[in-house]
RNA sequence: GGACGUGUAGCUCAGCUGGUUAGAGCGCUCGCCUCACACGCGAGAGGUCGGGGGUUCGAGUCCCUCCACGUCCA
């Protein structure tokens, strides 16, 4: 035990100790030994470690951290892996900046490339993509590789900082080997079951990533535009004028839309018009989705300007005439629907603009030809970003790879919203968002991206006479195969010279969505593939923990997938956690440049101060990035280190300790315990870890404050052996009990306490559970503390007000109240008056309590 | 526009199924170097519980309505 005890270098000790001890190991024998409900699994969220850790990580990692220690304690065989979702494009785009590459699949591979430059020159600006050198897809992915493994040995420093009890073996990346054949493995049965098909449909589009995106991703942002007024044509010389933001995209119209019941245009439903410039004759229609409210109330349909035009498209079999490219940028060739020269030649002036660019120029010949009414008038809509984009989402025809998830299947949508009712949420209205967002998704799930770091789609495709593929016959690799890469390895019955030559085949050019991995964690992580006996042994998992934030993707995805390959939840429980808001109640975020980076905060408070913090908020509640908080439980962890080292200073006591405890005034603190104890677990129990804390901690305090202080003049001995045994003996009972009741919120300090006095982890230590105190308990009167304790804080609040110090002596006080508080009082008399330093008490029976009359001694002067 | 959540002391939050003078911590003020802790200890001040209706013997707690803020979906 040190003289002065110190919370600094605690985390550098124990996270050794932990480490070297395996402390938090899993033991899978154990666990396979044991009955199911003995278990305890967990499924971690997997943090993407492209370079920014945020402290909102930290926060909801510290609540399931807190639960894992607390099954830990309470006999659970907890299963508690941690993976590294490293795949994808955070990665993709850390790589780009910090090397100033970017991957170009036209490009050769070369052999030992070195990257233009190493570190974050621009500072966490994108370097222009001009500025990136082109690069082959393996050198990309290689330099992918590097990085991660680089940027998660920084994170695992600081996790095992925090403390957390991973078991640090089950260690998995959404990029390894394992992650990329579960992800195959899982995605070809999908193929098989006919869950996943390929389509050639109009999808969001980025035009910065050249990648497609899934509804899940996309964010609604404002975006300023204009409103134009533009003339259309009717064969009798009349004008219907519409109201568009993009007008660029005129030569792509393929319908005039008004509301069936809007009766300014009932007379034109079912006559065609000529679009202006371009002299393209066509329908006027009806649809309910037309707005008649909005603008004139008639729409033009364009192939394809947004996802009601998508809509309109499909649902009225409109033509398709796309000029839109994949780099956002029109086409080049001149339509071959656009059927006037005046209109070709106009075209052909735009043609391979930017879209702004365009709709300058398509502007400019409105005014010109008077089709434009009016001058613009500016407005603010919204248009849909893929989250991690800059530039709005265009609308562009490919053909992709999509997994069923009820948004085109109203059977799959409700079993979903019932695999939902089956897993308990923590908060319950949690489930809410959940149920929002199954019941509002417009389409399947969009799973693969044009993207080059991410597990590859496991097909391939034979190539016809002419060497066109054949994408309605994929050549599917068998399960031992797994992983593969397509661009690298060679379909079953062909051989590698037949790559590209007609007749042969082709690779699948694409890569899953990140998702499509990570959506796979309980399998990747409890062995679905490679240890099925442990997977059907903690499968479904006990609780997925996760943020509130990725409800519509990690966690309805995860369902998903379970719920098509295994026909179950994934796990009973998903315990959610709220925001971090600034101080000005705003959401932090490392863009907003408001964020603490968690380095700095767990080196500056210490890794108890920082759990303190995240643990004192409950589950979905969003909490305030508090430094406040952090020093709260700073001194919490200290008081732990300093009032233990005070109640063991005492000495030890012989004999047994249960059978020590005499004094009433010990035995009501005991019981006041048990009662906590049951508190405690009960929170813990309901996900409520928040209760768990505020008792246990409020307790602690009482503990400290005035137990402590009441008893320890007869620690010392004041009243005889036998007296101070019963107090020696309560201490250590009380401390055993705080220790590990504290233990998941504050595992340094705890540990370092538990390390004075006993051997091994007090984070291997049974929870306590309140029969453990029955025989000092039973009968204890636990209104004794409270009594006595009214009574010191009537004699400190005199002496406060006399403004003299604690240790001023009184010579007499009164007592006034109920007999029955006065009883209580009379069994600790000896302490009271030896901790208030009183010479003489007396008694008065009276209604209300009271401490009054006090005389205090005459000060004696300062020397 | 719809859904969900939040609104209690200057700040951050408790307040469970409605029941005595509404609590804690931080901050503030005053005091105390008390032999575990000055990264401490003691005391004090501070609230029309977002507004308005209603149910009830009784409402921060239930119902209605409005307002503000946040998030998600349109």
């Amino acid at each position: 035990m040190p003289d002065k005890p110190s919370v600094d270098g605690l985390e550098d000790k124990w996270a050794q100790i932990w480490a070297e001890q395996g402390t938090y190991t899993f033991d899978r024998t154990a666990a396979l030994a044991l009955p199911r409900e003995r278990v305890f699994s967990i499924d971690t969220p997997p943090p993407t470690a492209s370079g920014s850790l945020h402290v909102g990580h930290v926060f909801s990692y510290t609540h399931t951290d807190c639960l894992a220690r607390y099954k830990r304690m309470a006999g659970f065989e907890v299963f508690y892996p941690i993976g590294w979702d490293d795949n994808g494009l955070p990665t993709e785009r850390r790589v780009q900046n910090y090397y100033g590459v970017r991957g170009d699949a036209t490009q050769p591979y070369i052999e030992g490339f070195v990257p233009p430059q190493q570190g974050d020159a621009g500072k966490g600006k994108s370097p222009k993509m001009s500025d990136q050198l082109p690069i082959s897809r393996r050198n990309f992915i290689e330099l992918c590789d590097v990085l991660t493994v680089e940027d998660e040995k920084t994170f695992e420093s600081l996790f095992r900082r925090l403390g957390f009890s991973w078991d640090w073996n089950i260690n998995y990346r959404t990029i390894d080997t394992h992650s990329r054949a579960v992800a195959q493995e899982a995605f070809l049965g999908n193929l098989e079951r006919g869950e996943a098909y390929q389509a050639d449909a109009p999808g969001l589009w980025d035009v910065t990533f050249q990648t497609a995106v899934a509804q899940a991703e996309l964010e609604a942002r404002d975006y300023p535009g204009h409103f134009h007024r533009i003339a259309f044509h009717a064969p009798g010389g009349d004008t219907i004028h519409i109201e568009t933001t993009r007008p660029e995209l005129l030569p792509s119209v393929v319908a005039l839309i008004a509301h069936p019941d809007d009766k300014r245009y009932a007379g034109l439903f079912g006559t065609t018009v000529t679009s202006p410039l371009f002299g393209v004759e066509i329908p006027v229609v009806a649809h309910y989705l037309a707005e008649p409210d909005k603008g004139s109330g008639i729409a033009m349909c364009c192939t394809f300007g947004d996802l009601t035009d998508v809509q309109w498209w499909r649902e009225l079999q409109l033509p398709t005439r796309s000029i839109i490219t994949r780099n956002g940028r029109i086409q080049a060739e001149t339509p071959e629907w656009i059927p006037t020269e005046e209109g070709r030649t106009i075209f052909a002036e735009f043609a391979g603009k930017t879209a702004f660019a365009a709709r300058v120029a398509v502007v400019e010949a409105l005014r010109t030809s008077g089709d434009l009414d009016g001058e613009p008038t500016p407005t603010m809509r919204k248009a849909n970003y893929f989250e991690k984009g800059d530039k709005p989402l265009e609308i562009v025809a490919s053909r992709q790879w999509y997994i069923r998830n009820g948004g085109h299947d109203d059977d799959l949508r409700a079993a979903l919203i019932q695999r939902g009712k089956e897993i308990e949420f923590h908060p319950d209205f949690m489930r809410t968002r959940y149920e929002n967002w199954v019941n509002g998704l417009n389409g399947d799930w969009l799973i693969s991206r044009q993207r080059f770091f991410g597990c590859a789609i496991p097909l391939w495709y034979p190539l016809d006479v002419d060497g066109e593929p054949d994408h309605d016959h994929p050549i599917v690799p068998s399960a031992e195969q797994l992983p593969v890469d397509p661009f690298a390895d060679v379909p079953p019955g062909y051989s590698a010279a037949q790559r590209g030559e007609p007749g042969g085949f082709i690779g699948d050019p694409d890569v899953m969505d990140t998702w499509a991995t990570s959506s796979l964690s309980p399998q990747i992580a409890a062995g679905w593939r490679g240890d099925a006996e442990l997977f059907d042994t903690i499968f479904p998992m006990d609780v997925r923990a996760q943020g509130q934030d990725i409800i519509r993707t990690w966690l309805f995805s995860t369902v998903v997938r379970a719920h098509l390959q295994h026909g179950s939840i994934p796990w009973k429980h998903a315990a959610i956690s709220g925001w971090i808001l600034d101080p000005d109640r705003k959401k932090m975020s490392k863009s907003k440049g408001n964020a603490e980076t968690p380095e700095d905060v767990v080196v500056q408070h210490g890794a108890d101060a920082v759990r303190y913090w995240a643990v004192s908020a409950r589950l979905g509640t969003d909490a305030a990035y508090d430094t406040g908080q952090m020093k709260v439980g700073r001194r919490l962890a200290i008081k732990v280190l300093n009032a233990s080292k005070f109640a063991l200073s005492f000495g030890e006591v012989d004999g047994d300790l249960h059978a020590a405890v005499t004094k009433p005034i010990d035995r009501a603190m005991l019981a006041g315990l048990a009662d906590v104890i049951v508190k405690a677990t009960k929170g813990f129990d309901a996900y409520d870890h928040t209760r768990a804390l505020e008792v246990t901690e409020a307790f602690f305090w009482t503990f400290c404050d005035d137990y402590l202080e009441l008893v320890k003049e007869r620690a010392y001995g004041g009243q005889g052996d036998e007296a101070a045994a019963s107090a020696r003996a309560s201490l250590r009972i009380a401390l055993d009990v705080l220790l590990r009741l504290l233990a998941p919120f504050v595992p340094y300090a705890t540990e370092e306490v538990w390390s004075w006095w006993h051997d091994g982890s007090i984070h291997r230590r049974a929870w306590p559970v309140s029969g453990d105190l029955d025989t000092v308990a039973a009968h204890a009167d636990p209104a004794i503390l409270g009594a006595v304790g009214a009574a010191l804080a009537g004699v400190r609040k005199a002496k406060s007000e006399a403004k003299v110090g604690m240790k001023a002596d009184v010579e007499r006080a009164v007592l006034t109240g109920p007999s029955v508080t006065l009883e209580r009082i009379r069994l600790a008399a000896e302490d009271l008056t030896a901790a208030g330093r009183i010479a003489i008490l007396d008694y008065q029976q009276a209604d209300t309590f009271e401490v009054r009359d006090i005389v205090l001694a005459p000060m004696e002067p300062k020397p």
